[in-house]
DNA sequence: TAGATTGTTAATCGATTAACAATC
DNA sequence: TAGATTGTTAATCGATTAACAATC
C-alpha cells in the first residue's frame, strides 16, 4: 500500500489553520456538509489555490464539484494541531496580562488548559485569578513534575523573563508561549513561540505613518 | 544633489525593528556609541547581512570597522515608526484583555497613548481601568471627532467585532489594532493589524506535537 | 452532458543568504 | 598597514500564484 508522503506544512500554512477552523465550526452550526476552497478563500480574501494547498497539507482530499467535507476537515485540522485533546499549561506571571489570559475562556477551543498560575508577588500568592490558583514561583518545578505539565505561558516583566526561562527549562518545561518583549535564549529542544506585540504595533504604526507623508514629502 | 531612493522596508523588516530598538536602548544605557551588524545579529540569532539590509532600509549608513552610531540608529528607527511623538488611541472593550492593555505601561515606548476606553457594559461605564476612564460605546464617535483620535484597539468579544468595526470606521477611526479572533472587513483606507493569538498558539501546538510523533509513527 | 471544483506541475515573486569589493 | 566591517550585486530558497488536466 502506497502512502502519500505529506510535506510538512509551512509556518504560514499553520498560522492560517485556526482561521479555517473558525469558519468550519460556523458551517457546522449551519449544517453545511461541504465547503469549497473558493468559498473559504472569498471569506478571508485569500487565493483559492492557497487554501487548497493548505488543506492538502493536512492530508485531506476534496471532491470535485463538492469541495471538502466539513466534519472531516475539522477533525483533520484539530488532529494536526493536537487541539482535540487539551494540553495543560502553567501561567507564569499573574499580573494584568496573565490575569487576562487566565480569564479567557476561548483557550478551551485551542486545546489549552491553564491549570495553575505562579508569581513572586506575596500579595498574589494564595489568591485565585479567574478560578486559577496562584502559587509561589519556587513551587513550579515540583508541581510541573507531579502534574506532568510541559507548557509555560510567560506573562511577567521583561527583566525577569530570561532568568525565569532558565528555571522553567530546568523544571522540564519544553514549550514556552512568550508574551514578554524579550528574545529568549533556550536550549535546542525547547520550543519558544513569541507573541510579539511590539512587532505588531510596529506594522500598524508604520502603515499609519505611511498614509500621511504628503506634507513631509513636499518639504523635501 | 542625488538622493538615494529607499525601497520601502518589507513587512518582516518592520517587524524586526522593535527588537533592534530594545537593544539600542540597552546599549545607550551602557554608553556604547557604536554597534556592528555582527553584534546585533549574534544577540538575536540573525544573519549579519540581514541586519545590515534592515538598517539600510532605514536610510542609515554605517562606518566600516566601527559599525552604526547607536543614537543615530535609534532616532532613525523611532522616526521611521513614528514612535517619537505619541499617537492617541481608544480602547474598545474594557474586559480582561482591555484592562491588561490599559495597565501596560510599556506602550509609552511604542508611541501609543490610550486616552479613553469604551464598553457597552453598564457596570463598567463610568469606572476607571488603570486610570483610563470607561465611556459608553455610543459616545465614541463624538469623542473621536473632538479629540482627533484615529486609532482603535479592539478588545471585545468576537461576536461584536465586525459590527463595532463598522461603527468605528463610520466614526473616523482609520487604524485598528485587532485583538479579536475575527478577520475584520474594512474599507480600503482603513488599516487593520491583527494580533493573532490563535495563529501563534497553532505554531506552538504544532511544534509540541511534532516533537512526540515517535509512538504514532511506529504504529503506522 | 456541462461545468464547477480539485489536484498537479510549472512559473513567479519576494525575502534571505552568499560573495566580495570598498572603506577606514 | 592589516583586518574588521560595510554596502553592493548576484544566487538561493521558499511561499504564493498561474495554468490546466482530471474528476464527478
Amino acid at each position: 500500500m502506497i502512502e502519500k508522503i505529506l510535506t510538512t506544512p509551512s509556518l504560514p500554512t499553520v498560522r492560517r489553520l485556526p482561521t479555517y477552523l473558525r469558519l468550519l465550526k460556523e458551517l457546522q452550526d449551519e449544517k453545511q456538509h461541504y465547503v469549497s476552497s473558493t468559498y473559504i478563500a472569498e471569506r478571508f480574501q485569500l487565493e483559492p489555490i492557497q487554501v487548497r494547498k493548505d488543506l492538502a497539507a493536512m492530508g485531506i482530499v476534496g471532491q470535485p464539484r463538492l469541495g471538502f467535507a466539513v466534519t472531516e476537515l475539522t477533525c483533520a485540522i484539530m488532529q494536526f494541531l493536537g487541539w482535540n485533546n487539551a494540553s495543560e499549561a502553567f501561567l507564569i506571571g499573574a499580573g494584568n496580562l496573565g490575569s487576562a489570559l487566565a480569564g479567557y475562556s476561548g483557550f478551551a477551543d485551542y486545546g489549552l488548559n491553564i491549570v495553575a498560575a505562579f508569581d513572586v508577588d506575596k500579595s498574589k500568592i494564595g489568591t485565585r485569578i479567574h478560578d486559577i490558583k496562584v502559587f509561589p514561583l519556587q513551587k513550579l518545578p515540583d508541581l510541573a513534575l507531579r502534574l506532568h505539565v510541559h507548557i509555560g505561558i510567560l506573562t511577567l516583566p521583561a527583566a525577569a523573563a530570561q532568568t525565569t526561562t532558565d528555571m522553567l527549562v530546568q523544571a522540564g518545561i519544553t514549550a514556552i508561549w512568550n508574551f514578554t518583549p524579550v528574545k529568549l535564549m533556550a536550549p535546542k529542544g525547547v520550543i519558544v513561540e513569541k507573541v510579539d506585540l511590539a512587532a505588531s504595533l510596529a506594522v500598524l504604526s508604520r502603515s499609519v505613518k505611511e498614509k500621511l507623508p504628503l506634507k513631509i514629502a513636499q518639504g523635501a
